[in-house]
DNA sequence: TCACAGAAAGTGAACGATCACCTTCTGTGT
DNA sequence: ACACAGAAGGTGATCGTTCACTTTCTGTGA
């Protein structure tokens, strides 16, 4: 490595010197705006091996007024972001743009007052929350700050089929009437979140359109304490056979308040779940549910988020993003 | 707001034009360091909010030579990171560092060209990981970023008492023998994890120190699989009463595999598990655990952090970082 | 051989803060 | 009234890139 005063790092400059050009030159180097000889291109290469040259990332975004960087927003409630996260930032990354992480504690009371001030500092040039944001964050889009709430869960996106949650539950239905489930309860999670939202109509639609009977939509957060007091609830004169419970906690919550009642499951009542807790697998009895590709779904949020900051099309990964997991908290009832 | 070219921000500059004061004067006012006169300051004030001024971060990075970007990384596996990291987040966005979360897809082995990379590019002041680290990330501590791996849980801490999660080990072991448990079974998470071998080393000496009999240590790695084949593979003629699992999926799999043998929990044998999942208390039986402060390890680890980047002495926060609940999975040995 | 166009490379000024240093107030004591 | 010290404020350079232009090289056809 060539001399430097030592503890500085290589500037362009020290680049361009070494390799005899300019620090124009190396700028386009590293732009990779093409149109370089090859053999400057090769000298540029030794001397930025020799210095071990980086760009300087902060004064690149000084000078083109980007900053590379991206806010997501994650709940803190229900389901483990470690996948939906790798996602998201490797999309990111891989884009050249750095992720902070803003994770909300203090519920959405806090977050009313920090989300815009986030915007506002210029800090980020876009947000992707995957929680449900509170209406004033809406006034700050006109500071330029691209914003993408929760890409494939939401309210607009209901008529777009496969990638629609939607139809996961309409398919979850269907298989349980085939199994001779005819009276259905469903546990739904926060009416703040999209994603509760479309289970639970989707739910509605499909049980009138197969003719089946709902004996109500219970729930309303997604904790373990609002499926056991749906069970819990429940008058003895006309019970359900089968529960589809918006995420694998409610269930788990429905599942020991009718084992607790005397129940059996399968049999007496089926139970499934979503999100495909690794912990549903080793429950007795295993808890049927929902795998999400998380990983998918964070890239595609993120992909998303990207297109609007970059204002260019960017094509979504496809393929399925649920995979209903039948195990045995679902049979053929008994009664 | 005072005229402006549209769509420009107004600059330290402007406010100083305003408020008829120099840029540096303005400058001063935002490092906070005093020496202002009330009516300087009072025509800043004005003039700041007029403009709807703020500073703009990346010019001060460029100048200062500081970027305020920490890094973060998480493990893929096991517990749900989002209250972690929401203590880590909220300490250092306190300090005035922003925050980016590297989420490790693709194992340890995409890792170890990942992360020194992260660390050459000269983007992050500081790294954070709540993962193990490759070796070879050691060598670049001499760029100097600061590099604190996973705080409470590191080897080092083994003489720290309360704060070191082996004691809770110790506590879990001594009840479970007060109850009249005497055949243990351990069943460890990954060894790369310091807390595992923390949690092992812990129960290998507490057995010992009671005068307790072991009946090994299974598992070596985090998953519910884990539990399940460390119950199956035991025989018949010499079985546990009490089984130690490494976090709650190991000890839901080991619930699972025991109920499959006939055996009653509790009685037959008696488990516990670590990370108080909130599924675990819908179990039957409820799951016994361990519930960690994760937010405070998130704080606690980035304030170790910032301490080592500003170089100044910061307070760690105490307090209980681990409390033992027990429920139903643990109860009075029968045989 | 020469004009000429397009490719390749160079020049100097931004970007918006902070730093190091310098100058001008202000109040005090004699 | 004056010297003087400390507080308050000002000046210009600087951080490492990219932008907008300008200049120099290179190959082609007449």
């Amino acid at each position: 490595m060539t001399d430097l005063e030592p503890g500085r790092r290589a500037t362009m400059r020290d680049v361009a010197g070494l390799a005899r050009v300019s620090h124009q030159t190396v700028s386009r180097y590293f732009r990779n705006e093409g149109g370089l000889k090859a053999a400057t291109r090769a000298r540029i290469d030794d001397a930025v091996a020799q210095l071990s040259y980086r760009p300087n990332l902060i004064a690149r975004s000084m000078r083109t007024r980007r900053n590379g960087r991206l806010a997501v927003i994650l709940p803190t409630v229900a389901f483990n972001p470690a996948r939906l996260l790798a996602g998201a930032t490797s999309a990111a990354h891989e884009a050249g743009y750095a992720v902070d992480v803003v994770s909300l504690a203090g519920g959405s009371t806090g977050r009313g007052e920090h989300i815009p001030e986030l915007i506002g500092m210029g800090q980020f040039e876009g947000l992707l929350s995957y929680a449900p944001l509170p209406a004033n964050v809406a006034e700050s889009v006109d500071t330029g700050t691209a914003i993408v709430v929760s890409g494939d869960f939401d309210d607009e996106m209901r008529g777009i089929g496969k990638l629609a949650d939607g139809s996961t539950v309409a398919a979850i239905i269907e298989h349980l009437a085939a199994l001779g489930h005819r009276r259905f309860l469903h546990i739904a999670g926060s009416e703040d979140f999209a994603s509760a939202r479309a289970r639970r109509r989707v739910y509605g639609e499909t049980i009138e359109r197969l003719g089946l009977r709902s004996l109500g939509i219970a729930g309303g957060n997604w904790t373990g304490e609002a499926g056991r007091d749906a069970i819990a609830g429940l008058s003895e004169s006309d019970l359900p056979v089968a529960v589809v419970a918006a995420n694998d906690l409610i269930a788990a919550g429905a599942v020991r308040a009718s084992l607790d009642r005397g129940w059996r499951i399968p049999g007496d009542l089926s139970v499934i779940g979503w999100d495909d807790e690794p912990i549903g697998r080793f429950l007795t009895p295993s808890l049927s549910s929902v795998s999400v590709d998380l990983e998918r779904l964070g890239r595609n949020g993120m992909l998303q988020l990207l297109a609007k900051v970059t204002k260019k099309e960017v094509a979504l990964e496809d393929g399925p993003l649920y995979t209903i997991l039948w195990r045995e908290s679902v049979g053929e009832p008994t009664d």
